[in-house]
DNA sequence: GCTTTACCTCAAGTGCTCTTGAGGTTTTAT
DNA sequence: ATAAAACCTCAAGAGCACTTGAGGTAAAGC
């Protein structure tokens, strides 16, 4: 298994597109591991590029370490995700993409019509109104913004 | 003029939604501004309310509290955002707003295809390419995500 | 008048996602 | 063999958007 792991951070770093701090930093929070050369020096198995992969697009959906930390703790036994496992990931975390491009398309809509009516001082205007939070917030919002009123 | 202030921190918070240490947080910044009264209390004019929806609407465009500054910086005489000005800053914001949308939507359809391909492993896949950032970055795309390789 | 509530300032703390730097070791290239 | 490049650890710093706390003043309610 060892000699699987032949990776260098630097290498990993470049193929993935970010920084070797990245990776350390990850590695500290558990997302990722490594085993070590003879001179302590990091060696990553080729499918901790796929497990990158799957942190970088979660990221772009909105998803936050915490939650992809938990989401790889729920794996069947905390493996690196395999395509089928990375199937359910992505279909999971699917749900909450839909919402943030659904409360989007919600703003941009009510936008339009504001551009019209210059309704900022009206009370049920979607833009204005502060307590507009997300429709049902019940499940899938963990993934979208919840500040302001709380 | 002074007898037009007589909006407490506490009620505009209230009204608005946030909490009175974000209105003192957002007077430090310049973004909103208050005159005090005997006591050395703020004393709102009614139109901060605006304002503060104007930054609570550009937030959840994604629009930063930097850049929403920059933007009250180039109304004609650094007014609070009129009907007309509102207009025009929202006619701005929401071609970021589009682009976000389009992105996401980019990224979900391509999740739809990995779901079925579990391509992660693949260069060209859209999700798994690290380089993706946004199409053409040249002009909106302040808005959004420019992080990891930079 | 007295108490409770609201307000004031300024400094420091929070949470998230990393990045930078110092001081030192290992690997690689020539 | 030696110099350069890559790597190591650990602590601290950065940027964003706020929040909390301490110590004290002002306004409101009864």
């Amino acid at each position: 298994m060892l000699e699987e792991a032949n990776l260098s951070v630097g290498k990993v770093a470049k193929r993935c597109g970010v920084k070797v701090s990245t990776l350390h930093f990850y590695e500290s929070l558990g997302l990722i591991k490594s085993l070590r050369n003879q001179g302590n020096q990091r060696r990553y198995m080729r499918e901790v590029l796929r497990r990158i992969s799957v942190i970088k697009a979660a990221q772009k959906m909105g998803v936050s370490l915490e939650e992809i930390k938990a989401a790889f703790a729920n794996l069947p036994d905390n493996r690196t995700p395999t395509k089928d496992d990375w199937q359910q990931l992505s279909r999971y975390w699917q749900k909450g993409l839909n919402q943030k491009i659904a409360y989007l398309e919600k703003l941009r809509d009510s936008l339009d019509g504001c551009i019209g009516c210059g309704c900022l001082s009206m009370k049920n205007c979607p833009i204005y109104n502060p307590e507009d939070k997300l429709g049902d917030n019940d499940s899938g919002a963990v993934l979208l913004e919840r500040s302001a009123t709380e």
